[in-house]
RNA sequence: GGGGAGUUACCCAAGCGGUCAACGGGGUCAGACUGUAAAUCUGAUGGCUUUGCCUUCGCAGGUUCGAAUCCUGCACUCCCCA
């Protein structure tokens, strides 16, 4: 029989255990192909944001190590709330909001795990599964006598996410105390249908994922094992995926891939290259040299821009990768010239854009002026003649050093679009209908 | 109830009859520098049909050739005494 990888060796290298249970049955365990692990995603939203990407990432690796990943979508869980790592109760999620989010996070799982990592196509080895297909019909008095009682209340008092809150003003209602009770059993059933025995996730998972351990152990006489890795965070303590514009979302309507990309770009040395090693599936030995290379010229950014491509296409794929790419040079001044409008819609997702009718440009054209201000650049077409006059006007990513100049049909970009910038980074779409 | 101080552009704050669209600081915006960071430096910062015009200095009147600046009334804020 053939032996796996080391794959808790592996996450060790890449810094990704925070805490385990008993590391040599874990490994013995391992050691056998085909083992399945499993990480929860509870569907708090219609999309899953950066901060999940470690999770996936490690069930990937477990794919990678020839084993089988279990991702469970927490459709029951969801309906509770997980206080773990909270400070406050949750709101209820309705049911309709609960089936949309299910639907957006399990396709967002399937891409990501179906993807080819470094062991191939993964179709037939990953599993996603819902919890509520077998806590839906569970009754709440046959949950009480099967489950609840075999969990002594002095150990779910006992846990961090508890007392934390019990702690707090708002307590926490009866409702998000169970939570622990519904991912313990997840486990053991999971334990049961698929043999799935490890549990991984975030190092705030560590009290629900042991109440499960302890679960098995009284219901079943299993030894089931955890692994959890260090919650990913930023040199300025802040969360990893938390922008002060808001969270980084794998969705592309909610953060289209140019900012996905710029995300990590923007990452400061020693983040981004923590994230090389925890988020990436490149090889130790090329990580090793790109710490080498950001050591010797950290100006090349060498490894952002590494970083940046891996997620991006993961995520995004190689399209997205190449839109965002593109956008890249253009936002970084590249002129812009023959682009067809989907590509300029595409790239300038993020950015306003206002409607002018095409006559505009006809005959005089249009004052830049007046189009700054129109477009919300300027707020006053005086604030625009500033911005014109101290070289902070552009076409195109062209600069206009004229305060009278007008915009004629030559000024399009696409068939009916032209860009206009003010200063570095603010941009604006007009166009001509 | 009595006495005093104040109300200026996004914020703080100077100005106390013409040279005031109004000093200075913060913020913001632009430029340079830079690693798409931080810091730093420079410029700009009421509106417009911009060598000029229009509207602003709590509100409403008044004095004056001319008022943010003087007078009257009103509103609001703060401080001291009761």
């Amino acid at each position: 029989m053939s032996v796996a990888p080391d794959l808790l060796a592996e996450f060790e290298a890449r810094g990704l255990v925070h805490q385990s249970t008993d590391p040599a049955a874990l490994r013995e365990w391992l050691a056998t192909p085909g083992r399945r692990v499993y990480a929860g995603f509870d569907p708090t939203a219609d999309s899953l944001h950066v901060g999940h990407l470690v999770a996936l990432m490690l069930l990937r690796r477990v794919a990678a190590a020839g084993h089988e990943p279990v991702a469970v979508i927490g459709g029951a869980t969801g309906m509770v709330g997980d206080p773990s790592g909270r400070s406050e109760e949750r709101n209820l999620l309705s049911p309709e909001e609960l089936a949309a989010n299910i639907a957006g996070v399990d396709r967002q799982i399937r891409t990501i795990l179906a993807a080819a990592g470094p062991a191939g196509p993964l179709a037939g080895r990953v599993h996603v599964v819902d919890n509520a297909d077998w806590m839906r019909d569970v009754g709440y008095l046959t949950f009480l006598r099967d489950v609840g009682k075999h969990v002594p209340l002095a150990q779910m008092l006992g846990k961090d996410s508890v007392k934390s809150r019990l702690e707090r003003d708002g307590g926490l209602s009866y409702t998000e105390f169970s939570y622990m009770l519904l991912q313990a059993w997840d486990f053991v059933h999971l334990a049961d249908a698929l043999d799935c025995r490890v549990q991984i996730g975030g190092s705030d998972q560590w009290g629900n994922i042991t109440a499960g351990i302890e679960l098995g152990r009284r219901l079943r006489g299993c030894d089931l094992h955890g692994i959890t890795c260090p919650l990913l965070t930023k040199a300025d303590g802040t969360k990893m995926g938390k922008t002060a514009a808001g969270a980084i979302w794998l969705d592309p309507a909610r953060t289209s891939p140019y900012r996905f990309y710029q995300y990590w770009i923007n990452l400061n040395d020693d983040d981004a290259g923590r994230c090389l090693l925890r988020l990436t599936e490149l090889p130790l030995e090329e990580i090793r040299s790109l710490d080498e290379a950001r050591a010797a010229t950290p100006a090349a950014r060498e490894t952002q821009k590494r970083l940046a491509a891996e997620l991006t296409r993961l995520v995004h794929g190689e399209e997205g990768l190449a839109v965002a790419r593109q956008a890249t040079d253009i936002f970084f001044g590249a002129e812009i010239t023959a682009i067809d409008d989907a590509a300029l819609t595409e790239i300038f997702a993020d950015v306003p854009s206002s409607e002018f009718p095409r006559s505009a440009l006809d005959g005089d054209g249009l004052a830049l002026v007046e189009a700054l201000e129109a477009t919300g650049l300027a707020k006053s077409k005086g604030a625009a003649r500033r911005t014109i006059e101290q070289g902070g006007g552009y076409v195109n990513n062209r600069r206009v050093a004229d305060v009278a100049y007008r915009l004629t049909p030559r000024d399009l970009a696409g068939a009916a679009t032209l860009v206009l910038r003010s200063g570095k980074k603010s941009y604006a779409l007009a166009r001509f209908r």
